[in-house]
DNA sequence: CTGTTAGCGCCTTCAG
DNA sequence: CTGAAGGCGCTAACAG
């Protein structure tokens, strides 16, 4: 009845009064009930009901030893639904160990992941699951800097940062997709991707010149175009190639930007056929319709998710010592229409 | 040098003890420097640096008054870029006012969302942003379940529940859209909708209504599915409305997924026309490819959530009492190949 | 089985 | 300008 915005916040004081004990005996029912006596703990519980009184759980963890139950997690692009259903997979995977997710966006920007890891600390996370942003100062994940708190990379390795890891098999998936295309007869293959600093975007090029190796092809640099964060950006990457005197045939798209990019320009560009081949690595809304051939690098986001969040609670329960990188399958998939 | 991973966290005293001051004098430099002597805030400062101290919110969030600086974001389904979006903007928002973001997915269960916030209370959150899951159990949105502190509602409008809230226009810019293609000549539209008790499907039925009855027309129930939760529940409700004696000639789509399964199924079913109008409310990747007619009710789900994170802020900073309402504008384009 | 004491890290209050 | 005392809400350790 009273005004709940008006009224002090409650604590096991209020409940131990109300229930004639002590708040040992409040804290020992909520925690357990272990050595409570049962007529005491309904007593207690009926009076935490009655003022709808909530532990406070950063008075909790503040005692030695207590874990906050929070989990910093920074993903360097949210609106991607890639990233999104990552973001899912660590939440409920972190849920089931009884923890909670303290969620950043760095947008690819190192010194917004600086500060969030900064923060989190601050905090007292458990752990830090971590996208690295692209670039290559990483000295604000060393262990020294973490206060030894651990921490998981996803997607993405980073450079110089000894770290358990969970990331996709990009180089193998890489070179098979880039097979596919040298047996369909391909030989002039473009490659679209994002910054070259990224390290996924590295692995993944390093799998599409191995394929191309293995064909006895060379990469032309004047195909090879990197730097597009979205798909304007994509659109526009494309419609140059496809205006080169003799445009690629084929497009190896490290992203599902860059895929649907290339997709749009294609089927935009006037002068072309539109048997023009897309890989594209990560999959998309729609990519069934696709207007041109398209072979599909699928990759689980949510298992992705859910392993890294696994592979830090390990950390923070056990005692493993050495950094273990778990490397996810990709599966392959073709639509022609 | 010393192994990170084993010392003790340190504290204020540690930098005192370092700076050959007390902590007061660390706290008061941390805290803005007033009234500490510079040459004193030259040492703790050092000592800060050469220890790596990190002060700990937690405990600061204790003491009475202080803000824990946290804000619960409880979303239905992260994996909807949509939301992804959203949560972006609420995160940049709320960086804006020092609060940091934690996240929870829901999934579109009301148990969970309940769950949530109230972990959200029990971490002593300064307010909560809830996409309210479908369902009518709204108990635990009310001010006494909530200790009084703000909530805002983004995206649904939740029943009984009388908060601030930031919405689209559902019901304008579905008439428009549905207006649209009254004006094109169809009189045999169909509507496709997630669970109906869903706030914002049943504004935007509204909406769809609206318009119908402008034309003197009466929606037919066997042209209205409503539940499909993904686009393939959407394409197997489509196909079965492609394959009715006298299919509809045009589709009003209450959200992407369903716009994307109607897409997909007329695109694929072999007997009717490609010519179907669908209208989606949401926009998605690729929309500009359709291979069928394609209107789209656009939207700023980055804006939304800018502004659910401000009108949250206010409310904690102010003295705003009564609720308030805030409706997003959408926009209308249009996709013809 | 239950209660008392003490202290987690920080900062408000008051004394020097 | 600086420091000492005390308490925020909770619970481990010990006493009864």
């Amino acid at each position: 009845m009273a005004d709940a915005r008006a009224r002090r916040a409650l604590t096991v004081r209020d409940v131990a009064t109300l229930a004639g004990v002590s708040p040992m005996t409040v804290s020992r029912t909520l925690a357990s009930g272990q050595g409570v006596r049962p007529e005491l703990q309904a007593r207690v519980l009926a009076a935490v009901e009655e003022l709808g009184y909530r532990r406070n759980e950063n008075a909790r963890s503040l005692r030695p030893g207590q874990s906050s139950g929070l989990i910093g997690v920074a993903i360097t692009n949210l609106a991607n639904p890639y990233y999104g259903e990552f973001a899912i997979g660590v939440e409920e995977e972190a849920a089931g160990w009884g923890r909670r997710i303290l969620l950043g966006n760095t947008g690819e920007d190192q010194s917004r992941e600086r500060q969030l890891v900064a923060d989190f600390l601050g905090r007292r996370v458990d752990g830090i699951i971590v996208v690295p942003a692209a670039g290559t100062d990483t000295s604000h994940l060393t262990p020294r800097s973490l206060d030894g708190r651990p921490l998981v990379l996803a997607s993405r390795l980073a450079p110089g940062v000894d770290a358990d890891a969970v990331v996709l098999d990009d180089i193998g998936g890489a070179e098979r997709a880039t097979r596919v295309l040298l047996e369909e007869g391909h030989r002039r293959i473009a490659y679209l991707g994002n910054i070259a600093s990224v390290i996924t975007g590295q692995r993944r090029y390093e799998g599409f010149t191995r394929a191309l190796a293995t064909a006895d092809i060379v990469p032309d640099p004047r195909l090879v175009l990197r730097g597009q964060q979205d798909v304007a950006a994509a659109v526009a990457a494309m419609t140059s190639l496809l205006d080169l005197p003799e445009p690629p045939t084929a497009v190896f798209a490290a992203n599902n930007r860059n895929a649907i990019g290339a997709i749009t320009a294609i089927a935009r560009h006037p002068h072309v056929t539109e048997g023009t081949h897309v890989v594209s690595f990560d999959t998309f809304d729609l990519a069934d319709l696709s207007p041109v051939p398209l072979t599909v690098v699928d990759h689980d986001a949510h298992e992705l998710g859910r392993v890294a969040a696994r592979l830090l609670m390990e950390r923070v329960a056990g005692t493993r010592t050495e950094a273990r990188v778990e490397t996810l399958p990709v599966r392959l998939y073709h639509i022609v229409r």
